[in-house]
DNA sequence: AACACGGTTGACCATCTAGTCAAGATTGTT
DNA sequence: AACAATCTTGACTAGATGGTCAACCGTGTT
C-alpha cells in the first residue's frame, strides 16, 4: 500500500527528483514547527508542489516525518560507530566531537528536527533509541571505559560524557536562536569559536 | 480586555486556585506537545475544568502559553543573576552549575517549555531573549572574564562557558526521553550521576 | 429570603487541516 | 500518431480545534 516504501518498482526520474524536493521542504518546515505544527500544506507551498500531489508520492504526513527520521537514523550512528577502540584515545574521542560539531554546523535543521522529536518524549523513536542507539552506546561506553581504566584518559562516567559530548555539540544547533539573540549582532555566526572552546574544553577534561 | 492581567480588581479565592491548576495543567501539556501540538481541550482535561470555564480565565490559548513564560522567565534569571562579581571565581560558578542543573531536575517541564520554545525558533521569546537575559549575559561574561584575566579560572570564552553550562545541565531535562531510552532499565533516574559528574568535568575546566 | 455577582457549561460556529477522488495534463514508448 | 502509464490538480469531505454565547448554578451579603 505505501508508495514510497515497496522496494520492488524502480523509481523514474521525475519521482526520484520530487521526492527530494518533499523530504528537503518537509525537513525545513518540520525541523522548524515539529510534527503537529506543521501542515501538509505549508510542506507543499514549501516543495512548490500542490498538497495532492505531494500525498501522490507519501501516504500521508507521518509518513513523510517517518521516512525523514529513518534516513536521518544512519547519519546519526556513522561519527559514533567510527570510534576506533584500536586508535588513539583522545585522538579517537576529539575526531568524534569535532564531527558532531560540524555535523551540527551543516545540518541544522536535521538536528532540530531530532530535537524537536526527543524534547517531546520521542514518540516516534523509541524503538530506535533503545534498539540500534542503545547497543551502540553500550559497546562504545565500553570501549572508554576500559581506555579510562589503562590511565590513557580521566576517570569519568562514560555514559555521561558521551551525553556531553551530545549536550555541547548539539546546542548549538538547536538553541541557535537563544545563541543569536543573546549574542545580538556581536557575532556574525552562533557557531563562531565554538570549535575552539570545545578543543579546549575535552583537551583538558580528558588529559589526565 | 485581558481577564487575568488587568491589575485593578483583587483575586477571589477561587480565581487563584483555578487559575493556578490551569497554569499548571498546561504547563504538563504544553511542555509535552509544544504550543502548537497543545489542544484547549487536553489542557482542560487535564486541569479537570471544561473549555469554556478555561477560556472564562484567560484570554485564549495564547494568554495561558505567555502567562506561562513571562511566569518563567525571572526564575530562569534568578541563578545567573546571583554570581556574585565579589565572590571566589569558582565556587560562585560551581554554586550556579548546581543550581541550574537542581532546576533541571526539579523543573524539568519548565526546562522542556523553554526547550520547545527555543528549538523552533523562540518565536515568543525574542524581546525577553535580547533584552533583559542579553544585558544580564553580556554583565556576567564580563564578570568571569575579569576572574579569568586575573588568573583565578582557565582562560576560556566566557559566553560560550555559560551556553556550554547551558547546554549541559538542560541536557538532564530536555533530553530526558533519549537518555532514559538508551541507558534503558541499567538507571533507576536519568540524572543519576549527572552532579557528580557536572562538578568532576567544570572543576577540572575551570582550574587554571 | 432575595439579590447581585462570580462561576460554569452545553450547544454552537467558523476555520483549519489531513486526506480523497475523479478528471485532466504530461511523458515515454511503439 | 496513438496509446498507456505516470503525474497533477481543483473541488470536495470529515473531523478537529479555537473560540463564543446565552442560559444556568453557587455563594456571600444584606
Amino acid at each position: 500500500m505505501s508508495k514510497t516504501t515497496s522496494p520492488s518498482k524502480p523509481q523514474t526520474r521525475i519521482q526520484k527528483r520530487n521526492i527530494m524536493i518533499i523530504l528537503d521542504a518537509a525537513l525545513e518546515v518540520f525541523s522548524t514547527y515539529g510534527f503537529r505544527g506543521t501542515t501538509l500544506d505549508q510542506i507543499a507551498r514549501q516543495a512548490g508542489l500542490s498538497k495532492p500531489n505531494v500525498l501522490y508520492y507519501f501516504d500521508g504526513k507521518e509518513a513523510i516525518h517517518l521516512a525523514l527520521l529513518s534516513q536521518l537514523l544512519e547519519t546519526w550512528l556513522d561519527p559514533l560507530r567510527a570510534i576506533d577502540p584500536q586508535g588513539d584515545p583522545k585522538t579517537e574521542l576529539m575526531r568524534y566531537i569535532r564531527h558532531k560539531l560540524q555535523m551540527s554546523r551543516d545540518f541544522p535543521r536535521e538536528s532540530r528536527l531530532f530535537a524537536n522529536e526527543i524534547v517531546q518524549g520521542a514518540p516516534r523513536m523509541q524503538v530506535f533509541l533503545q534498539g540500534d542507539l542503545r547497543d551502540l552506546v553500550d559497546e562504545k561506553a565500553a570501549v572508554i571505559q576500559a581506555w579510562m581504566k589503562d590511565g590513557k584518559l580521566t576517570q569519568l562516567d562514560p555514559f555521561h560524557l558521551i551525553f556531553s559530548i551530545w549536550a555541547l555539540t548539539q546546542h548549538y544547533a538547536d538553541f541557535e536562536a537563544q545563541i543569536r539573540l543573546v549574542r545580538g549582532s556581536n557575532i556574525a555566526q552562533p557557531h563562531d569559536g565554538s570549535e575552539d572552546f570545545l578543543d579546549q574544553v575535552f583537551q583538558k577534561l580528558l588529559t589526565p
